[in-house]
DNA sequence: TCATAGTTTGAAACGGGTTTCAAGTTGATA
DNA sequence: TATCAACTTGAAACCCGTTTCAAACTATGA
């Protein structure tokens, strides 16, 4: 591979004046300019990516630590991040960690070590936080929100708002026996989701009636086979997201049993499928591009945020489509 | 940022002695192990992946380009290269370029810059071969092939035999008048796909009927509005691909034209939500699996290929679900 | 006890782009 | 024409982990 000595001895300068010409740092005369760029042209000359962010402490990277690449909504976050980074000259180096706690360490500290100028973490687990706390960078925290607040910022939506309108909906649209498939309960959103449709039982007088289920498409399939056999005479169900929603209109579908006459069915996120899959999938809609460009400008703009624990909150909205519908109304 | 000149500083040694025990790379007394090992501790020392990738000339990383990051095609693709590469002691670095040639070049010679050790691409721009024969690392394409053959492997599978056996799969559902819509034929594996088509309808003596359509969901949505108005009397569908098939799927659905009752539908690539969906989607499986670690391979084995243009081909199979049925058969 | 082979170790060079600093130029003003 | 400011330029240091090379040291055999 050519470096930039060789470029600068063909170019008859010294490989300052090269650096000064690809980089606008400093004036040079036009004549050595040309001479230079003829001879960057020549030789294809690319500067070495690693040996820049070797002297500048910076790699022009922004680390984006999700737990499955194969989840909508991850990707959507990630598709959105990748977009803003590319338009302010970043780069995005995504690393796919499951819910192993030890490989997020480990994707933490080599996104430090490369030179990252900052990391987004889309974390179920609390302990990252001792990493995160640690490294130089900053840390925003997507989707979730710690009891100990040590990383940068957390960008989150009102989870607990979600969980009621998911209920209130149900509700109005005349559903007497709902039941709640709640996410795991060390998750944040999922403990919120539920709190809220918890709270709507407790003001209507209905009883609260939950399965628990990961956030995952074959946990959805068992749980709504099970909810069936616990709960039968069930005619609303509140999946924990919008990939469970799915696996639970899947086994519905698998039944015979209509939807939304005879149950209806809500989810939470809005990931882009849930208008693609047929029904259409009414659910709670997160700003997922609000969220994530926050969360990028947080990064981008670290100068300025000094303070540790920031929290940006976004509403959640209904979305109403196929999945539920008012008792009596025609579509 | 610590670095290795005070940890060598804090335990009397060298910044080399510290470097030996770190990559065990030659011996060093116990005594000196032991101090250099507390030392490393104690500062919580990761060494500098930019230093260190400066002078090795490689990064441990690979490089993987695709169109999206949102095509669950991809993602099942980059979700396998992941893994494997962890395993073998590698980073991803995912590149999502869309259809931008521009993008593609820009991704390929930055990931040259970052000291890539090689890239696998999954494009169909036939122009990023001339970028791809210039740079010095192993570069695979998968699931394309082009005219002139300047990428060092090419893995992909037989897509002309999936598309004779779509085909031959409606035609023995009982199906007379088969369209099929055709991806772009720019791209290597739908020009492929329909020719299998295409043929099939003339050894059966049946009308050739066809649209165009991007890989994408929105044009799917479009085009198949625009099939059912040009070809009123279909009884068949091939989709060019699964997304494109789910797209076709929610037309029908929306239009409560029954499938597979009144019209069957096939898709080709066997993504994961062909499955997941309701109902589920027939389809012609691609090994996703065994291409995504053929290339790999390649990539990682590369002292052991020299030969420009290896192409690997995959066989593809009939998946048979909900969307097709034999005539006269029951469920 | 001396010579030789083998081991341990650190100084210095290396990778390649960037930046500082001082020297060399040019041009304008007195 | 002399002087000083402003600009252009390259040598060398820098970023930091790795490796080479030769020096220093240990141990073995004669």
């Amino acid at each position: 591979m050519i470096n930039i000595r060789e470029v600068a001895k063909m170019a008859g300068v010294s490989p300052a004046t090269v650096s000064r010409v690809i980089n606008g740092t400093a004036r040079v005369s036009a004549e050595k300019r040309a001479r230079v760029l003829q001879a960057i042209t020549a030789t294809d000359f690319v500067p070495n990516e690693v040996a820049r962010s070797l002297y500048r402490k910076s790699a022009k990277l922004i680390g984006l630590i999700i737990p499955s690449i194969k989840n909508p909504y991850f990707t959507q976050v990630a598709s959105i991040i990748e977009h803003m980074a590319t338009e302010h000259g970043y780069r995005v180096f995504l690393c796919d960690v499951g819910d192993d706690i030890e490989k997020e360490e480990i994707a933490l500290q080599t996104l430090v070590a490369m030179n990252a100028d900052g990391v987004i973490i889309a974390s179920t687990n609390e302990a990252i936080q001792d990493y995160a706390a640690m490294c130089q960078i900053p840390v925003v925290a997507i989707d979730s929100l710690f009891a100990t607040k040590r990383i940068d910022a957390y960008v989150y939506c009102d989870y607990y708002a979600g969980g009621r309108m998911a209920a209130e909906h149900l509700i109005e649209c005349g559903c007497k026996n709902i039941v709640c498939i709640k996410g795991p309960q060390r998750i944040f959103s999922a403990k919120a989701r539920y709190e809220g449709y918890r709270d709507v039982c407790r003001e209507h007088g209905l009883r609260e009636q939950t399965v628990t289920c990961d956030y995952d498409f074959k946990a959805g399939l068992a749980m709504t086979e099970q909810l069936l056999e616990t709960f039968p005479g069930v005619d609303g169900i509140i999946a924990c997201n919008d990939v469970v929603a799915i696996s639970t209109y899947k086994i519905l579908h698998r039944k015979h049993i209509s939807v939304p006459d005879q149950i209806q069915l809500i989810g939470f996120d809005d990931i882009e499928w849930a208008s693609l899959i047929s029904p259409e999938l009414t659910t709670i809609t997160q700003p997922i591009q609000r969220m994530a460009t926050k969360a990028m400008e947080l990064i981008i703009d670290n100068e300025k945020t000094t303070e540790k624990g920031v929290e940006i909150v976004f509403p959640v909205t209904l979305t109403v489509r196929e999945t539920t519908k008012k008792k009596g109304s025609c579509k």
